[in-house]
DNA sequence: CGTAAGATTTACT
DNA sequence: GTAAATCTTACGA
C-alpha cells in the first residue's frame, strides 16, 4: 500500500495505475488513476494552500488520506487526495482516470450534468472525474480508506506503470516559475489522460 | 462592501 | 479557436 505521509511530490506518480473506489450515493464507481498533479502547500504559489490556511483549504493543513474538493468556476468540482504530514497542506489532484467498474452509474452521472460522448472521456479531467465519482463539497475532509473499507478507498497499483512528467495545467496566474515545474504526472500512452489546451 | 480572478468545461462562430 | 457559464473566495478600500 502507499504511504501517504510523504510529500505529494513522492506520492504523486506511485498514484498513477492506483484503482480508486467511490461508494458515495450509495453507488460504486471504481476508476484507474492515469493522470495526476502535485501541489505543495504553503511553498507553491500554484497551490490554495499557499497564502495560508483558510476556511475553504483547511482540510489540505490535516492529516493525510482525507480528500479535499473545491468548486472551481461556479459549476465545477475537484478532488484532491491530502498527503504529507499534518500542517503540511501537501495534496495531489486527481486529473483524470480509467473506469474499470460501474461504467452504467459513471455514464449515467456524466449525461446528468453536462454532454459526454466518448467512453474515453467519462473521466477525463479533474471536474469530469469529481462527477464520475459523485463527488461534491459534501465530501470535503471525507476519509479515505487504504484497505477496502469506506465511502472511498483506494489500492495501490501494481508497479511498473510506465510514467511521464511536465508542467501542470491551467496554473499561468502562479507565476511562470511554478508553471514550468514538472509537477504533473501521467501514464504514457493512455488514451484517457486529459487535453492540454 | 465591491470587485476581480479562478487547479474547467462546453457551446458556438 | 474563442467566449460564455456561474459563484465562491480572496483581497483592496
Amino acid at each position: 500500500m502507499i504511504d501517504l505521509t510523504r510529500r505529494a511530490l513522492q506520492v504523486a506518480p506511485e498514484l498513477l495505475g492506483a484503482h480508486l473506489t467511490s461508494r458515495v450515493g450509495g453507488e460504486q464507481v471504481t476508476v484507474r488513476l492515469v493522470e495526476v498533479e502535485a501541489y505543495e502547500g504553503t511553498d507553491d504559489p500554484a497551490s490554495h494552500a499557499y497564502r495560508g490556511e483558510r476556511p475553504r483549504n483547511r482540510v489540505m493543513f490535516g492529516p493525510a488520506g482525507h480528500l479535499y474538493v473545491y468548486r472551481h468556476m461556479g459549476l465545477h468540482h475537484c478532488a484532491n487526495l491530502v498527503v504529507g504530514t499534518e500542517g503540511t497542506a501537501s495534496a495531489v489532484l486527481l486529473r483524470a482516470a480509467e473506469v474499470v467498474d460501474g461504467a452504467d452509474v459513471a455514464w449515467r452521472r456524466r449525461l446528468a450534468s453536462g454532454v459526454c460522448r466518448h467512453e474515453r472521456d467519462l473521466a477525463r479531467g479533474p471536474a469530469r472525474l469529481a462527477v464520475v465519482l459523485g463527488l461534491t463539497r459534501e465530501h470535503d475532509g471525507l476519509a479515505v480508506g487504504t484497505g477496502g473499507d469506506g465511502l472511498v478507498t483506494i489500492e495501490a497499483a501494481p508497479s511498473g506503470t510506465a510514467i511521464a512528467t511536465g508542467p501542470r495545467v491551467g496554473i499561468a496566474g502562479a507565476g511562470p516559475e511554478a508553471a514550468s515545474w514538472p509537477w504533473r504526472f501521467w501514464v504514457v500512452g493512455d488514451r484517457h489522460v486529459s487535453a492540454t489546451r
